[in-house]
DNA sequence: CCAACAAACGAGACAGAGTCTCAATATCAA
DNA sequence: TTGATATTGAGACTCTGTCTCGTTTGTTGG
């Protein structure tokens, strides 16, 4: 239950822009101060309004800027919700309950499915009150190690 | 391993439509002829441009249009593959690789963890020939049946 | 077959999230 | 303190998607 490292996540991304030689600026500061002192989910336009808050002078570029380096640094996670941009299977009715694997070598999309999985998230939905409507499981993969099998043909960039 | 249903996914959106009381317009035909002549998934502005060789009068506006019912028919499934409209967790030092389930009835986002989901994914990947390297599970899910319970606290809209 | 009503249409303005450019500014090591 | 350069803000721009409005076109009843 011990959490292993008491470090302030704000204190490592600052230490994280040092390793990386990137300067420590006010509105940097304002950025990581509104980040690391809440616990709530937020969006870009949200994180620029409430940086303002304590140093109006950050703009909406830098905000945009400063979220690569903070997922970089892997103490924030950036989640894909994306209420748009969409992509449409033609062949859902054949193949419902699907889910994909991309990977981010070579672009590949390959589907599968799976009972077992399925069923796990059925189950756990359960116990936590809710009833699964839809679900999306999207997984990032790398095919470098299985180029070799011919699994993945990377394309030369 | 035979198909129960061997109707053309045409034949039925074409019976869907007329079951609402929706016109059969060129425009329409060229859309759906695209949609259910190809494998592929696309996204809308693919869409236009293949149902445009068909016929040239397909605008932008129809196909957006005709991609909600085509989605509510059942026949074609979306998919949010967001590239933008990111939300961001500053928690995600402590709990790596959460999953969220959405209440579309209330807007509760839960989080959870589940080592076995983590493990059922790691091993389909491999089977498959890749190497996870990040995930997003999102289960829309409604809690209407738990009301009761107080699980979920509906708004009032 | 025709007329008429409503559904559907296209064009283009608009919206919202995110990116990019560029001149001005601020950081930080020497 | 100074200077190289990383960083900045403003705002133009892109891209996906939505909405409006005047026009066109299915469809149905006569």
């Amino acid at each position: 239950m011990s959490k292993p490292d008491k470090t302030p996540a704000k204190e490592k991304f600052l230490a994280f822009l040092e390793q990386k030689n990137l300067r420590i600026t006010s509105q940097r500061r304002a950025i990581i101060d509104t980040v690391f002192g809440t616990d709530q989910h937020f969006n870009a336009e949200q994180l620029l309004e409430w940086a303002r808050e304590i140093d109006e002078s950050v703009s909406r570029a830098t905000v945009y800027r400063t979220l690569p380096l903070l997922t970089e640094s892997g103490l924030v996670h950036e989640m894909d919700f994306g209420k748009e941009y969409k992509i449409y299977d033609p062949n859902y009715a054949e193949h419902p309950n699907h889910n994909h694997i991309i990977c981010d070598d070579c672009d590949k999309v390959v589907e599968f499915e799976s009972k077992q999985l399925d069923t796990l998230e059925h189950e756990i939905s359960q116990n936590l009150g809710f009833q699964v409507k839809t679900q999306q499981l999207r997984i990032n993969a790398s095919c470098d190690e299985m180029k070799k099998l011919g699994v993945c043909d990377k394309k030369d960039h």
